[in-house]
DNA sequence: CTGTTAGCGCATTCAA
DNA sequence: TTGAATGCGCTAACAG
């Protein structure tokens, strides 16, 4: 375990010099002769040297390291927004430690504390289905370290947020499949406390209202996102009196299960009952038939989000902005409907 | 920009103690009277202290952090691993970074650059497609940080490594093709520079030889695993005079893009052609018809990574072990062959 | 152009 | 049980 780091002080001592010239080239001030530049820099390159950057950070109060919270990584959605923000982030000079909560509360705020040890410059941050409380995350705002939400977010906190228009995207499924002459759409929604969810489930009202249908509370049904849970709802659903004739999910992970267990019911689709998704997924234009779904312009989120950290981390506490980017969704129309 | 981070030296006043007594406090130790101790506690959550591990990390040499960098995050399997990796590294009290290379050398050495600067104890890779030179990853070994390679491994360097049994699921899969009855089965085959091509491609050979088949190099297509490009090399090995009843893909998205185009063309898989693909990636299930694919423990893969790694963290230079795990594989057959 | 000094936040000696 | 002093690797004044 004995690591050997090469310091400032090795190559000082080897070139008999002091470490401030040595420090000086290598932080590419002007005041040093070609010589000793050239030769520092040449038995840097020689011994691996390394600059410390706990060092720096800790000197200068800045790690040029944003922090990435996502709640999980199972489907595509949240590994291509972080590969987006990744690249803005890179681009404009800053590193990037992610970690995942898993859709837990507490790993959420484990997640947080151990980003702000590392004193990293700003957090972009997807909230988990589970959490209620902020406070977790008000900590940052009082220590003047900006942070993003992305997708989930958090109504109280007054910092920016990029989200999508939820609810013109769950409007446009909805009434798409009532032009399409469904009588009867049940909606497997997500849970209250997401804001998502929250206006998905409007839009879907709301496309109802617009068209004159009645709103029938027995097809709505919400639950906390655990794919493996699906089965029992779509078997309530199909076993109901009046069963559905279409039903528009939450995200596409559900509607995914739905088609797979409603397949094996042997019911067609779309024939029998249509499926809308929500989000685009990867694997919602390979599953048979393709799934309907609401795309989400999922990349632009991650590099609008990085961006805004980023500007927010440029500006003076006194200045910051609270905007809220909402994008446009897009419905693609495929087989499932 | 004015960050406000709370110090030791802020409660030590505020409480009119010595740093080193909070310092004692803060770090568990006993010598402290218990009035100071619930003084001091009860003061710095108050506070929200963090303690700043950049300066933890300077005086200790240890940051308690690994480094996770894979090529790519498109499909779903290093994300897979990479969950199970964090799980293993988060129970042995260790934070993980990730970054991702994005198939680019370039980045990669980006990357690995930042990690040293950032003194993580310790890092798993994968490597990329085009990494021929490994003198980045070569300095972890000078430096004394412990490297563990997982899938993509580097032969010429004496380190811990986990891989799958890529030859032998290779030669199940062909050799279930063979048995299947197919006669002329191709392989779109990786680049040659990464192993597991190389083995996967052995694997096919051999379970070809075995059954007293002909090798036909006009059958084997290497590629830089450019998915868009699978659609020049599908049309290419159709429109040979010969064409192949069965294709054997070095992975899931390969064969996953080699189905979609197929079914385009107007030909039946698996009458008229069968498919294999290599990983079982989310989607191989999903996708119609689904695919038959050899399945890599994936989690499995990413954990005994870690586990690797944190035993070579707690080991002495001296004694660091070069040991290579190799994973069993299992071909799981569904509807595409 | 170069060397000296101080200090970032903390843990860890050594004294009291 | 507490306090004072030292130093981790580095940068940024301040002198020469």
């Amino acid at each position: 375990m004995k690591k050997h780091q090469v310091t400032i002080i090795d190559i000082a001592k080897e070139l008999n010099l002091s470490k401030s010239t040595v420090s000086r080239v290598l932080t590419g001030h002007a005041n040093v002769s070609i010589k000793t530049r050239e030769a520092v820099l040449e038995l840097a390159e020689k011994l691996d040297y390394q600059k410390n950057m706990l060092a720096i950070g800790l000197i200068s109060k800045k790690t040029n390291t944003i922090g990435i919270i996502v709640p999980e990584f199972s489907s595509s959605y949240f590994p291509q927004i972080v590969i987006a923000a990744q690249e803005v982030a890179t681009q404009a000079g800053y590193n990037t430690v992610f970690s995942q909560s898993n859709e837990t509360y507490e790993t959420e705020v484990a997640n947080t504390k151990v980003m702000l040890a590392n004193q990293v410059d700003g957090i972009l941050i997807s909230i988990t289905r589970e959490t209620r409380n902020y406070d977790h995350l008000k900590v940052f705002e009082r220590k003047g370290i900006p942070i993003v939400f992305f997708n989930r977010v958090c109504d109280e906190m007054k910092v920016p947020k990029v989200i999508v228009d939820d609810f013109e995207g769950a409007f446009n499924a909805v009434d798409y499949l009532i032009k399409s002459g469904r009588k009867r759409i049940a909606h497997l929604a997500g849970p209250a406390s997401l804001k998502i969810s929250a206006n998905r489930l409007e839009g879907y009202k709301s496309a109802l209202r617009k068209n004159n249908m009645v709103i029938d509370e027995e097809l709505i049904i919400s639950y906390n996102l655990e794919v493996s849970k699906v089965k029992i709802y779509i078997n309530h659903l199909l076993s109901l009196e009046n069963p559905p004739d279409a039903i528009f999910a939450v995200n596409d992970p559900t509607a995914i299960e739905a088609i797979q267990i409603i397949k094996k019911k042997g019911l067609r689709i779309p024939e029998d009952i249509a499926i809308i998704g929500f989000s685009n997924d990867y694997a919602s234009d390979l599953i048979a038939p393709s799934l309907t779904t609401v795309a989400q312009p999922i990349s632009e989120i991650g590099s609008t989000a990085a961006q805004l950290l980023i500007e927010q981390i440029n500006r003076d506490v006194s200045d910051w902005k609270a905007v809220t980017k909402v994008l446009k969704t897009e419905l693609i129309i495929r087989n499932s409907s």
